[in-house]
DNA sequence: ATGTAAGCGAGACGGTACGTCTGGTCTTATA
DNA sequence: TATAAGACCAGACGTACCGTCTCGCTTACAT
C-alpha cells in the first residue's frame, strides 16, 4: 500500500497523487486506506518517515561547516532519489489548506525530522562553536534553507550555495 | 474582482480559495477570470503583490541586525494583517503540484519579493558588514526562515526569536 | 431519478432539460447521472419508454381506418399528457447535433416504438386490405405524419384530420 | 456572413453550428449577426432559403405518382448536396427547445417550404385524382415521409420506398 | 469441522471544483 | 451615427476526486 503511493509520488509527482488513484494501483478499496490513514497527510507522513528511516547520517566529525555541508548534501541527495522529496513537498503543501494536515506534519513529522540537525548543532554547542540558546534558531535557519530548496525545485547538489551557507551559520558567534 | 480574491482568502482561507467561489463572489463568470488569470497561480501571485505594494519598510539605519528585525518584523506583521499571507501560502502550495505554478512563484514574484532583502544586506555589505559574495545565501537564509515559520503557521510577532536570527544572520563575518 | 428528469421536461420542457437541472432536481451528483446515462439522449429514450411502456392499445377490431384512427389518437394524448412528448421531442432534436443519439434513437426507441403500428397494418394485411410489401412504408407514412405534429406543437386532438389521415392510408390498394 | 454560416453547416454540421463559430468564421462580430438574425433558428432559415431558393422542380406530368416522385427525390437530392438539409434539421432541433425557434419555422418557413408540395397535389385534384378536402392531410403525410427520413438520416435515394409512397399516397381516391 | 465475524476489494453515491464552450447583452473605438 | 470587435455574466458541459456508504467474499478463529 505504502509502495503503490510511493509508485505513484515517484511516478507522477504530487500532482497525481489522489487516493484514488493510491487504491487503484494498490489494487485496495478506498475504504481500506481511509481506515488506516485518515487523511492525505497520515499518508504522506508514514511515506515520508518510512523512506528516510535510519538513512540520514548523523555526522561528527568535530568540524561544525563540514558536519552541516555533509548533512544538508545527504539531506539533498534523499529528496532528489526518492518519493520521500514529492512527499514532503506534498505534505507541505497539503498543510496551508488543512488544519489536520498542519497538525500532522507538525507532530508527527517535525519531531523526527528536526532531530538530526539539533544533534549537530548540539554537539557544536558542546564544543563551544555555538551558542546553546542559539540552537534552535539556527535549525530553523536551516530548515528554513532547504525547504524552501525543496519548494522552489532547486534540490540539485549547489556545493558552492550549501558550504556557504554553512559556514555562515557556523561562524555566527552570536556574541554581540 | 482582485477584491473578491482577497475576500475569500480572508475569510475561508485558502482551503476555501476556488475559482467558482472567487466567480459567485465577485459576480462574474469563471470565463472572465480564466480570460486575465489563466490559473489560480496567476490569481494568487497579483493579490499578493497588489496587496504588499509599497507596503514594506527599507529599512536603512546603519545597523543591521536592527534592519534585520525590523523588515521580519514588517513582513509578518503583513501576512498576520491582510489576505498576503493566505495568498502567499497557496502560491507556494499550488507551485507543488503544478509546474505552471512553480513558474509564476519564481518569475513573477520571486524578484520583487527578494528585494528589499537583498537591498538591506547590500548596505550592509557596502558598509563591509557582510561579504559580498554573501548576499544571495544570506537572502536565502533569511527568506527560508520566514517563509518555513509561515509554512507551518507561526506568524506570530516571536520578537525573541527574530532578534536572535537578525543576530545570527549579521555576525557572520564569512571570514575563512 | 427517472422521476426527477420527468419532473423536469413536465415543468420546463427540454429547453430546461439539463444535465445539472436534473441533478439537483433529484438530489443526485452529476457524476451518478452520468454513470448510468452516458448521454442526454440514453435518458431520454429511457423516459419515454418508461413512460409510454405498455400505455399503448393494440386496436385490432377488423376495421383498419378505426384501427389506425384509435391508435393515433392514443399515441397523440400519450405525448399531451406526459412528458413523453417532451423527451422524443429532445430525442430527436439531440439526434440532430449527436451521431450517439442517433444512435441511440435509432436502435433503442424506434424497434418498440415502431411495432404497434406495423401491427396494425399487419393485421390489415392478413385482411388482405394492404400489400404485405407495402407495410414498411405505410407505417413510415404513418409514423411521419405523427412525427411532424409533434415537432411542430401541434399535439392537440385533431380527429377529422386523424381520420382523413386514417382512411388515406386504408384505402391505398396499391395496386397498378 | 450567410456564406460563413453555409461553410460551418457544411462542414461540421449542425452539431459545429454556433453563433460563435459562425461570427468568427465570418470576422464579424457576434451583436452584428443578433442585429440581424435575432435567433440561430433566424439564421438557419435564411439559410435554407437561400440555398434552396428556386431549385426544386415544380413537375406537372400529369402523372401524380410520377410527379410525387420526383419532387422527393430531388428535394432529398438537394438535402444530400447543400447545407440545406443540415440547416433544416438544424431549425427543427431548435424549434423543439425554443419557441421562438417553433414561431419561425413555422412561420416563415413552411409556407414556401409546402408550396411545391400542394401544387402537385393542386394539379392532381383539379385533374379528379384526389379530392380537393385531402390535399392539406396528403401534404402532411408527404412532408412527414420526408422530415422523418431527413432527421434520422436517411437521405439516401431509396427509389423503391419513394415510388412505394408516391403510388399510395396517389391511390388514396378517399371515397367512403 | 463448521459457523461466525472481522476485514477486505470493489465501487456507487452526493458533492464540489475543475477548465471550456456557448448564448445573449452591453461597452468601447473606429469610420 | 452606426458598426466592428470583443469583454462580460451566466450557466451547462463532461471529468476527476473527495470522503462515506454499502455490498459480497474470503479467510481465520471459536465453537
Amino acid at each position: 500500500m505504502l509502495a503503490a503511493a510511493r509508485e505513484v509520488l515517484a511516478e507522477r509527482g504530487f500532482a497525481g497523487f489522489s487516493i484514488d488513484e493510491v487504491a487503484r494501483r494498490a489494487g485496495a478499496g478506498k475504504p481500506t486506506i481511509y481506515r488506516w490513514w485518515p487523511s492525505r497527510a497520515d499518508l504522506l507522513v508514514e511515506v515520508y518517515l518510512g523512506d528516510r528511516a535510519a538513512r540520514l547520517p548523523e555526522p561528527d566529525t568535530g568540524n561544525l561547516p563540514a558536519d552541516l555541508t555533509a548533512l544538508a548534501r545527504a539531506i539533498l541527495s534523499g529528496w532528489r532519489g526518492s518519493p520521500a522529496g514529492q512527499a514532503l513537498r506534498g505534505l507541505i503543501a497539503e498543510a496551508q489548506g488543512s488544519e489536520a494536515a498542519l497538525v500532522a506534519l507538525w507532530e508527527r513529522l517535525m519531531p523526527g525530522w528536526d532531530q538530526p540537525i539539533r544533534a549537530v548543532f548540539g554537539q557544536a554547542a558542546r564544543r563551544g562553536e555555538v551558542e546553546a540558546a542559539d540552537i534552535d534558531v539556527l535549525s530553523e535557519l536551516y530548515s528554513g534553507f532547504l525547504w524552501r530548496r525543496l519548494l522552489t525545485g532547486q534540490t540539485d547538489d549547489d556545493r558552492a550555495a550549501i558550504e556557504r551557507m554553512a559556514r555562515i551559520l557556523a561562524s555566527g558567534r552570536g556574541r554581540k
